[in-house]
DNA sequence: GCCAACGTTGGC
DNA sequence: GCCAACGTTGGC
């Protein structure tokens, strides 16, 4: 099983939209960076990824999803009314893909982005790096027990 | 709202 | 292939 990091704007899709989405699952979509869509296509069904609100006051991860089936297109790329539309694609290139991602856990205690970076085993997490901006990344198994580990008690 | 950092586009 | 211009991301 591998571990990632999953960014989404609360204001577009929160972890509260993925607990009343039906089955608590959601399709990944609107992903547009080349990297992250090959993470994506790297994904397995069982993997776990960390759920980051970025946008958000604070950024912060806030829970933890499972992935439900490997990446399939990504159909909001080909509808015209979508926001996420992209010209380019085509049904037999749509170019980009999607994964379905189930809530496992929502957070008793979010991880602002601010209290990660005081901690010595994250230094090297894609996340901290300045600059980054990358949706969609892999973490080490060490990187998401120990997030999940402070979510999990009071600091 | 600002702006630094980044990815993409397109002229040459 | 270079690189300037542009659009986007995302923290603050």
């Amino acid at each position: 099983m591998k571990h990632w990091l999953i960014k989404s704007e609360p204001e577009e899709f929160s972890i509260g939209d993925l607990a009343k989405a039906p089955r608590r699952t959601t399709a990944w979509d609107g992903v547009r960076n080349y990297q992250a869509r090959n993470f994506l296509r790297a994904m397995e069904k069982g993997d776990r990824c960390l759920f980051y609100h970025s946008n958000a006051a604070p950024p912060a991860v806030v829970g933890v999803v499972e992935v439900v089936g490997s990446a399939r297109p990504d159909a909001s790329a080909l509808d015209p009314a979508s926001p996420h539309h992209d010209p380019r694609a085509t049904a037999a290139d749509p170019i980009w893909s999607v994964v379905d991602v189930r809530l496992v856990e929502i957070f008793p205690r979010p991880v602002p982005l601010d209290e990660l970076r005081g901690v010595k085993a994250l230094a090297a997490m894609e996340l901290l790096r300045k600059g980054s901006r990358l949706s969609v990344h892999p973490l080490t198994a060490a990187e998401f027990r120990t997030i999940g580990d402070r979510a999990r008690r009071t600091p």
